[in-house]
DNA sequence: GGTGCTGAAGATGATGAACA
DNA sequence: TGTTCATCATCTTCAGCACC
């Protein structure tokens, strides 16, 4: 008998993965309690529509509903639910175990009043997207951590065996049929082609050529068009889709779009973060969609590295990990009240220092004077989510030329 | 509804640069 | 010169979506 999991800690904020995202119709993104239409609740927690459903309601109807990571919110939402429903009919964890996981022989229709009764906890989300959700989360032989030679050895037994039927996989290796399947195809598959560790010149013109061939020379777009896939597969399989994908995300796209100028996180570029994170008003990290964040005119960091230095600036927080999210935005909003000076100015300073303390005059406060200006001559401070950042950033820059 | 494919995000270790 | 921080690379996990 498999025994009904116990829920998972609802994610800690920093262990949050994807994003999430609310289907607006391109209107400014909302506190997710806000314009919550009864009858698109409704629609949304009871009928199974797909993707092209959703997209076209969205488009005739106006219809509003989420997408995206789950954020820990709607996770302790989801979970809490679960409890009730586990309490008003007086279910066992097996029971709800196995109206997650039916056998094939049962009916489904005895577990759809479970999944329309917990998606309505969280009104925004289809049912699908739940039903997929809880049945990962909930899933007996979820998250097992690194792979073992064994493991990888019985793997391989399975594909011979079964092909990609996943699902027979699953049972042979102890793993969740999407671990087994992602575990092939980005380690064992061509692993004997796959080459790890730094990448060559050559390697990086390669993919740069790929990834402009397949967009921007056919007019497609070079940050939503590439398929990795097929770019690891014109790389010869030497380099996996992901390799591919993050070396050209997190390093090559910025050097490319930036003319050959390969840009460094900086003071600066921690403040305009920040304040950018601090206008959103979201009640968690988890609700931050980071691709709204990332910017062109702001030395074009991805996404990815945004959310990433986002981690850093909360890491430098003793005790975070048992913080809210107002609270370390308090203590952030603090450490980033004044705008600092260029990295080249603080070179400068640094210079300027020791010639002073030679002359031994007492060192002066780093945001003193010209810091200080800085934050009060822009309006950064104030609201860097409608202050293009290359405007701060050139303000702030502009002092280093008096 | 179940299954598989694809793109993407989070955690973490290794390495090197910057700094005190 | 030791320490800290930034960057790169890898591995694992997650979610959307299409097809059945």
């Amino acid at each position: 008998m498999v025994g009904f999991p116990p829920f998972p800690n609802p994610p800690h904020p920093i262990h949050s993965r994807r994003q999430s995202g609310i289907n607006y119709n391109n209107a400014a993104p909302l506190a997710p309690e806000q314009h919550i239409n009864p009858e698109h609740a409704e629609l949304l927690c009871t009928r199974w529509l797909n993707a092209a459903k959703l997209a076209e309601l969205a488009q005739n109807e106006g219809l509003v509903y989420k997408k995206g990571k789950f954020s820990a919110i709607e996770e302790r939402c989801l979970h809490g639910a679960i409890e009730n429903y586990k309490n008003e009919f007086g279910l066992s964890d097996q029971e709800i175990q196995d109206i997650i996981f039916p056998s094939r022989s049962e009916s489904r229709e005895k577990s759809l009043p479970f999944w329309q009764k917990i998606t309505s906890a969280i009104p925004l989300r289809p049912i699908v997207a739940v039903y997929h959700h809880i049945r990962r989360t909930y899933h007996p032989l979820k998250q097992q951590g690194k792979w073992s030679e064994e493991e990888d050895t019985r793997l391989r037994q399975a594909v011979t065996n079964f092909g990609q039927q996943w699902e027979k996989v699953s049972d042979l290796v102890g793993r969740m049929s999407s671990d087994c399947r992602d575990r092939y195809r980005n380690h064992i598959q061509n692993r004997e082609l796959r080459v790890a560790g730094p990448w060559t010149k050559e390697e990086e013109e390669q993919l740069t050529k790929i990834v402009t061939d397949m967009t921007i020379k056919q007019g497609k777009d070079i940050d939503n068009d590439v398929f990795w896939g097929k770019v690891s597969h014109l790389m010869g399989g030497r380099r996996g889709r992901q390799q591919c994908r993050i070396k050209w995300t997190d390093a090559l796209s910025k050097t490319v779009k930036n003319e050959g100028l390969k840009p460094r996180w900086n003071q600066q570029d921690a403040f305009i973060l920040v304040h950018k994170v601090d206008s959103l008003g979201v009640r968690d990290d988890t609700e931050i969609d980071w691709k709204t964040l990332s910017d062109p005119d702001w030395n074009l960091w991805s996404a990815h590295t945004l959310q990433r230095r986002w981690l850093t600036l909360k890491r430098s927080i003793k005790g975070y990990e048992n913080m809210s999210h107002a609270e370390i935005m308090d203590i952030l909003r603090v450490k980033k009240a004044h705008f600092p000076p260029a990295p080249i100015q603080v070179a400068k300073k640094r210079k300027e220092r020791k010639v002073m303390s030679a002359a031994a005059i007492p060192d002066a406060d780093p945001n003193s004077t010209d810091t200080t200006r800085a934050g009060s001559e822009n309006t950064a401070g104030a609201d860097v989510s409608r202050t293009s950042p290359a405007t701060i950033v050139a303000s702030g820059s502009s002092s280093d030329s008096e």
